[in-house]
DNA sequence: GGCCAGGTATAGC
DNA sequence: GCTATACATGGC
């Protein structure tokens, strides 16, 4: 049975799920999920129509975008469970209730947000099941969204828990307890060692305090707080945690810097940058591509905070996305002080 | 073969 | 606290 959501604010379904901040997200009839020509203008590769699927906790969902909003449907394990709110647990998922408009209004007051939001309209920030975020952003440690997809999808297969919607058969993400006592390396040895080995150490961690990873709680404090203690977590650094407090733990203003970020906010005005204590600026540093300190990143999302307000991690999300069809390598060659870049 | 990918940990200053 | 470097793998 298909059922509709309606969604009366700007949403792009395939931006959303696709961009890169999420990674289990699969069309339906494709072998995978390809990467995007993103230089084109978006009629080319909005889809409009083409269902998704993905596994929402214990259930798998098939979501496509409709005029006016998007309909879905579930496996029949979802459908039998009458005490699931299933319309709600989709809203909270792509955060429907928040205000985009009341967003744009305020991180659009940085000409280089507006440029992004003008030619991305409609994606959206998801909030995502904190452990799985976790697990994923530490397998896109310096590799591509390409490769993420399929260590994800591998971590997946350790649950040994199928969902299926006719033909399409997906994996529950497996609980803590599953991957801490799993062979990850053997099961994927395209992660690489150390991946695998934080992720298991990890998924230890967790499964004896869950409580770092607890929504409501990181609800009640300051962002930098809820990032700062994920970033404890062995092979977490600021990026992974910002990340993960930004899409999953509600942490709006939580502000990630990786490589294409970092080369966004070269085009805005740096003039209200700290300098930092370095031999060079940090404005000159995000100039030239150079690579940042763990508290120089905090101190540029301190920045962001300042520049774009409590929806700042939005901002951070259409800088990341409008930086990367740009492709500009950084600056080479043609900064003063750093000469060609090195980053 | 070289460069790149949604970084992090570490040694050395 | 800052800088340079190793790390591990696959794609182009």
């Amino acid at each position: 049975m298909t059922m509709r959501l309606v969604v009366d604010q700007p949403f792009d379904l395939a931006l959303s799920l696709e961009m890169g901040q999420t990674f289990r997200w699969r069309r339906v009839g494709d072998e995978d999920v390809r990467d995007r020509d993103w230089g084109h203008p978006p009629e080319r590769w909005r889809t409009g129509g083409g269902w998704y699927s993905g596994v929402l906790g214990e259930f798998l969902v098939h979501v496509r975008q409709m005029p006016g909003g998007m309909e879905y449907r579930v496996g029949d394990e979802a459908g039998e469970r009458e005490d699931i709110d299933l319309e709600q647990g989709l809203r909270d998922y792509f955060r429907l209730d928040d205000d985009i408009t009341a967003v744009y209004s305020e991180i659009t007051r940085d000409p280089v947000v507006k440029r992004a939001v003008e030619q991305y309209p409609g994606l959206r920030l998801l909030r995502q099941d904190p452990w799985e975020c976790l697990a994923s952003y530490v397998c896109s440690r310096v590799q591509s969204i390409r490769g993420t997809r399929g260590d994800v999808e591998t971590i997946a297969r350790l649950s040994r828990r199928t969902v299926r919607i006719g033909d399409d058969v997906r994996h529950v993400f497996p609980a803590p307890m599953f991957v801490a006592h799993s062979d990850l390396a053997a099961a994927d040895p395209g992660l690489g060692l150390s991946r695998a080995r934080d992720i298991v150490t990890i998924a230890g961690s967790v499964e004896r305090d869950a409580l770092p990873l607890d929504r409501a709680g990181a609800g009640a404090e300051p962002s930098a707080d809820v990032v700062r203690r994920l970033d404890g977590y062995p092979g977490v650094g600021p990026k992974i945690a910002s990340c993960v407090a930004l899409m999953a733990l509600d942490s709006l203003d939580a502000f990630p810097v990786d490589r294409w970020v970092q080369r966004a906010i070269a085009k805005c005005d740096l003039s209200e940058m700290p300098h930092g204590r370095g031999r060079r600026s940090l404005a000159e540093k995000i100039e030239c591509s150079l690579a940042l300190t763990d508290a120089q990143q905090y101190q540029v999302a301190a920045w962001a905070r300042a520049r774009f307000g409590a929806y700042a991690g939005y901002a951070g999300q259409y800088l990341f996305h409008w930086a990367e069809p740009h492709k500009e390598r950084a600056v080479r060659g043609d900064c003063p002080v750093c000469g060609p870049d090195r980053r």
